[in-house]
DNA sequence: CTTATTGCAAAGTCTTTGCACAGCA
DNA sequence: TGCTGTGCAAAGACTTTGCAATAAG
């Protein structure tokens, strides 16, 4: 995955008017250390120890300025709570319907070019983004009858 | 739209245990009327005039069970609420940037199926469903500049 | 030293739940 | 008549906002 090294990330808050902070540097670190698509009290949870005062306030403002910078994207994959996924890069998104899990899955630039001017074409429509969710079940959850 | 009469859906609720009441026919047909998407307060707007009383907590416990018996779809289109679409073919949804308009356009089988096998091997995810959003500027708005 | 950010608590949205009364079967 | 559904109000989950203390530049 495409991360940006804590200078890049610097650079980027600087140059559109944010500070540096260490939780700002943090939030982003954990969404971009892994594969992993956390919403708010998950990222919550993985900080709380090098964070201990850090709060949900804190959380929600870091994100919604990382998306501001666009470094991240906020998904909504049907659930309660938003998503956040440091893969800036357009791909699809699975969601396991027995353990919960949100995976990536690529997304092909040549098929993904025909739906839209096809949807484009039925609908009038003048399209900048796609989110496409798919919803089954994950390896684990599918050997596990 | 294939859209039930108001007999078939007294029918699916009957079998499924519910009673049929003129609150639940109403926010049926309320959906099924016009290509519409509305969310819970949009849904309860239009049937004010009708049913003056209605609360709130009716059109969520109308929508839960009419969603149950599989007489519509759930939306998220990315807003901070939830949107119903008493078409349950399996089709993509736009939303436009600018005046919060969802529309629906049509899913071609054969695309469907390759993408979803495509997402299957790459993943190894059992598929069951999709949910396929597109974010642009409607006609209306495209032409407005 | 100036201004933005943090963390807390309170408020805001959307949705769900509990319960008494009303209405379907 | 029996039991589900409705409507109200209160509670719940997630997120946002206001503000004083703190930290960044």
């Amino acid at each position: 995955m495409n991360m940006l090294t804590s200078q890049e990330l610097t650079n980027l808050l600087r140059e559109r008017g944010y500070k540096v902070t260490p939780q700002r540097l943090a939030v982003y670190e954990a969404l971009a250390d892994e594969t992993w698509h956390p919403n708010a009290e998950m990222l919550f949870n993985k900080l709380q120890p090098k964070f201990p005062a850090m709060s949900f306030a804190t959380v929600y403002k870091t994100v919604e300025i990382l998306h501001d910078i666009n470094v991240i994207q906020i998904l909504n994959t049907g659930e309660d709570s938003f998503r956040y996924d440091a893969d800036i890069s357009e791909h699809y998104h699975l969601r396991c319907l027995k353990c919960g899990a949100v995976d990536d899955a690529l997304m092909d630039d040549g098929v993904k070019l025909q739906l839209t001017q096809d949807v484009e074409k039925q609908s009038g429509y003048t399209i900048s983004r796609r989110q496409f969710y798919f919803f089954g079940l994950c390896p684990k959850c599918s050997t596990m009858h």
